[in-house]
DNA sequence: CCTAGACGATCGAACGATCGGTCGGCTAGG
DNA sequence: CCTAGCCGACCGATCGTTCGATCGTCTAGG
């Protein structure tokens, strides 16, 4: 992470205007402006416009995958890692909201190169995800057709909460992040209604992942 | 629609580099390319660019407004609406996924008062869910703690359907409908298994909307 | 039947603006 | 004196859009 100031600024101005207008939207004039530099000063902190971007992503993406680990190691119940995944994804986009959302929405906007990096932390991270299905589908707790595409339609729900959720709204964080884990977890279990995941254990990782308290 | 053969060649291409390029990030002269006319002559078939992509936006609204609205007057059971609305709106993203995208990406990119227009068409669509999902709440068929949360998150699973699904793939069209719909209603209903809406009747909305045999 | 003129479609060339990026030099603190 | 931070000025390229002219096709009047 940025430890400079001003790296700090540009990346900050970065994720906004990105997440709000798109990468081509954004031009690096409107960028320097937000980041209170002038247009020349801002490649003292970036290489190009394309290389902050994936650095940007890059990074959301280490964080994300780093806490999904640290949540699902040495749990061997697919149910309760289920659940900790979704909530964990679901309160990362709900407070990460504008730098997931440049994630799901900026990979046409990288050269093949630098995507290759980015996609390649995309299915380290997605793996997590289908292992956890398999898992459960061959101990016979869920019950999918076929588990690509529970694994899809689960993590486009959940990553759709960075386009929709306000923090300042009515509907409180833990709230949403149960909601749609009991959605979830009701939505491929063969049997009964399953047990909410550990909760304190994902807000520590919150926590320690993006500083913010849940 | 476009009747004109080079006004369609001009739209087509439009829906296809917007999808994958994102508006910003399509120039004119490279549409015009794509559409086998000159920069110049786009002009007698457009307003202007951001023009084309209000319309392109708008009109794919229309359509899956249409089709829901045919597919949901006259029907009582909440639980069969909601059916057919999510397989509705699951077979649109998966036949026009290249729209669809559109739609749902580049709402940013327009001004505000193109923008304006396509929300309000958005709303009145989503407004369908609302009402169905709030009917099956009264009527204790569905048990979410707040409808709101519940509408959004399944509207994002069902459009994330545009952002994977590949007609050439192994999954048949009828199966990811079926299991959308499993999916959804399985994570409100209250009781049993809920039973599969009308199929017949979509396909046949399907066929008159976008003309796809599904 | 011929022709004048209106018409829709097309395009080459160019407009001013903005794009991402570079360069040389200025300033301030060690 | 060195270096890191910063910036005004500028680069060639591309942006969305417009203009005037040229096509072929159709129609109305003589």
């Amino acid at each position: 992470m940025a430890v400079n100031p001003t790296q700090t600024r540009v990346r900050n101005a970065a994720i906004r205007l990105f997440a709000k207008k798109g990468f081509h939207g954004v031009g690096i004039r409107e960028l320097a402006q937000a980041a209170k530099v002038s247009p020349a000063s801002l490649y003292h902190y970036i290489g190009s416009k394309e290389e902050l971007l994936a650095d940007i992503m890059w990074e959301s993406l280490e964080r994300l995958l780093s806490a999904a680990m640290l949540a699902t190691t040495d749990v061997a119940d697919p149910q309760e890692k289920l659940g900790r995944l979704v909530t964990l994804h679901v309160i990362a986009h709900a407070v990460q909201a504008k730098e997931t959302a440049v994630v799901d929405n900026e990979l046409r906007s990288l050269a093949p190169k630098l995507r290759r990096r980015v996609i390649d932390k995309r299915d380290a991270y997605e793996q997590l995800w289908a292992e956890t299905i398999e898992q459960g589908s061959e101990a016979g707790l869920f019950r999918p057709d076929h588990d690509g595409i529970a694994r899809r339609a689960l993590l486009e729900m959940c990553s759709g909460v960075a386009r929709w959720y306000s923090p300042k709204g009515e509907i409180k964080l833990d709230r949403l992040a149960s909601q749609f884990t009991d959605i979830a977890l009701r939505s491929l279990s063969t049997g009964d209604a399953p047990p909410q995941p550990d909760m304190d254990r994902c807000r520590t990782i919150v926590k320690y992942t993006w500083g913010t308290r849940v």
